[in-house]
DNA sequence: GCAGAGGATGTTATCGATGCCAATGGGTCG
DNA sequence: CGACCCATTGGCATCGATAACATCCTCTGC
């Protein structure tokens, strides 16, 4: 970085070589030379302005043609002061459900006139998204999308989302930032009520991990059910979201000779469980009913297709670049949470309580 | 964008307010006078300059941390013509694959040094191709991935990719563009060998749409395989990469006997087959073997656990951002194809032919 | 037919950090 | 003991586009 001036025919910045043979990428002025007009004109013209003859229009948009000139992002974002640009911090997982996010929220954004910036990072740990968030806001982001579901907020990340616009999806709220997010406790009401109709006595539930708020959400939505019911409440079986914690989980639940339903709080989890208990014997929907959350691709495919809840990703991903921008335009708005509601998707993975002719009971 | 100037109160730059309540961004110019040094030395610091005082060093980090300073990204750009920037293409879709080596670059991308900012494209055709690559190319990036399997290369594209160095994962090449690619072809051999070793007569071949490049590959490798070996080559059974496609062409399959072994494009596509064969009362593996390729996380858990092709994610990400920067760094170095290799796993969806005692015949 | 309004353009200052070069100062080598 | 070198640091110009302001010009309306 230091040591790279073998000779001094550079002019000071691009690196580019004083007029040697590669041609320099033209630059606004070079457009007005050649369109007769002044560089001021030419950035009206690019901009939309309206206040432009069409002829002179014209003339500019001929010389951008034949020049190939391309606006230089970093000049434009230093003397306007917006970058358009927005940050995602998202999780490094494949987990369908975050991924599918990003794309919500890419597509939302590029609507919008908005290009965007990723930072995944590989844990929840506070450090990791302190990164993240940090990396994001050295370049210039006007904003960001904590698409990583955090439930502690540290006084850095909040100093931070102090400084920058933020908001949160299926996350905590600081006190400067915003939340969209899924209604996690209706899924799992949606979840939980559709196996109780079956006539299941209880219902079970495999968990994400406590950290995640949407796990946290799932298994009070489910509990709340459970016990507005007049339920029983089983213990909470807790995974990772993994398909193998999924299966280990049900090879414990195919020991429990209670078990006739489960709520799984994924459905790359759910799968898990679901292979568990057929490993067992116990017949999936006709001995024990599977619900699972997301409504995966495969959700439909596996054997039995899978009862699920849909969560709707693209309209989340809306949502939250539509806060976001909002919250950029008009720092001063209060935060003003927004969810949006999942949609119970019922297939072969549920039954009615003892699916055959004799009925189980406990 | 045109009708904005409310009040006439802001100063020209930043669109901050002269000096109200606000206190504004501190710049390295506040930083050199809190730290008694010029902007000079700051800058020094903060790039990791190696000819700067501890002393020195240490007021000006003092002074950075105690005005919460960050640097501006769009000014460093500007003046060093440098973004630290890369842009990855990509497609908007789930398929696992895709999402996946997304986190695989960013992670190798951060790791050197750069950011990454995406461009989802909706579809593969060339005006969406095109339009992602362009605006990436507005932004300064320093580079492209262009993780899209494009076979058709535009002329737009490919002068884009002449201004803009590229590697291209899974696609084509521009004369402009280095490869990467996962050797799709040997994942094809090894998921068909398999199959021919565990005796079957011929192998089946569910396919990805044959514009993807990698699905192309797969079916020539999957073909010249079988010719090896002096068997059949059955007509190929075409898909889209869904579930949904996977289970129409498994529909398919199953109504054929001659069927005893099939190798799907996708995992997900498996998925689909091996749901339409049980359905239509075919026993996988014991009638009938599948082999897919990606080694999806479900891959284990849906039963019976899928024989796959893993392919090499994070190691194609960090390839492709290896030969990007190298790219980047020497623009003269000729374009160098570079491939990984895909590893067969087998699990429980394949079996010799005719599993059970009687052996199946043509 | 002339003044004023407003449209279309040009001019200039500026955004914030960096590269080059000069200047300073302590030490080394002959 | 003097010339020279290297380590540190400051000064200045500059990257390319945009906002604000100044101009010039061409229509109206009276």
């Amino acid at each position: 970085m230091s040591s790279e001036t073998p000779a001094a025919d550079r002019t000071p910045g691009s690196g580019r070589t004083a007029d040697d043979g590669a041609a320099r990428q033209p630059g606004m002025a070079d457009v007005a030379r050649l369109a007769g007009v002044s560089a001021q004109t030419v950035s009206r013209t690019l901009a939309g302005h309206p206040n432009v003859q069409h002829a002179t229009r014209a003339k500019v948009l001929a010389a951008v043609e034949e020049l190939g000139y391309r606006k230089n992002n970093a000049a434009r974002v230093l003397s306007s002061g917006r970058s358009r640009t927005i940050g995602v911090v998202t999780l490094r997982t494949t987990f369908y459900s975050r991924a599918n996010l990003l794309f919500g929220i890419e597509a939302a954004a590029r609507e919008a006139g908005y290009a965007v910036s990723t930072a995944a990072t590989a844990s929840l740990d506070t450090a990791a998204i302190e990164g993240a968030l940090s990396r994001l806001a050295e370049q210039d982001v006007e904003g960001v999308v904590l698409s990583v579901p955090l439930v502690h907020v540290s006084p850095r990340i909040e100093r931070l989302t102090r400084s920058v616009p933020t908001v949160t999806v299926d996350g905590s709220r600081t006190p400067a930032t915003e939340v969209v997010a899924v209604d996690q406790t209706l899924a799992a009401r949606l979840a939980t009520r559709h196996l109780i109709e079956l006539g299941h006595e209880t219902v079970w539930h495999v968990s994400g991990p406590p950290e995640w708020l949407d796990a946290a959400s799932r298994c009070a939505g489910w509990r709340d059910t459970l016990e507005e019911a007049g339920l029983s409440v089983p213990p909470v079986l807790e995974g990772d979201w993994t398909p193998a914690s999924g299966y280990r989980n049900g090879l414990v639940l195919a020991k429990i000779p209670d078990v006739t339903a489960v709520f799984v709080a994924s459905d790359e989890m759910a799968f898990g469980v679901i292979r568990a208990l057929h490993e067992a014997g116990r017949r999936v929907p006709r001995d024990i009913s599977v619900v699972g959350v997301d409504d995966i691709a495969l959700a439909e495919y596996c054997s039995p297709s899978l009862t699920t809840v849909a969560q709707p990703f693209a309209e989340m991903g809306a949502l939250a670049v539509a806060h976001l921008l909002r919250h950029i335009a008009d720092p001063g708005a209060a935060p003003e949470p927004a969810s949006v509601e999942p949609v119970l998707v019922v297939r072969a993975s549920t039954a009615a309580v003892g699916g055959g002719p004799e009925a189980r009971r406990s």
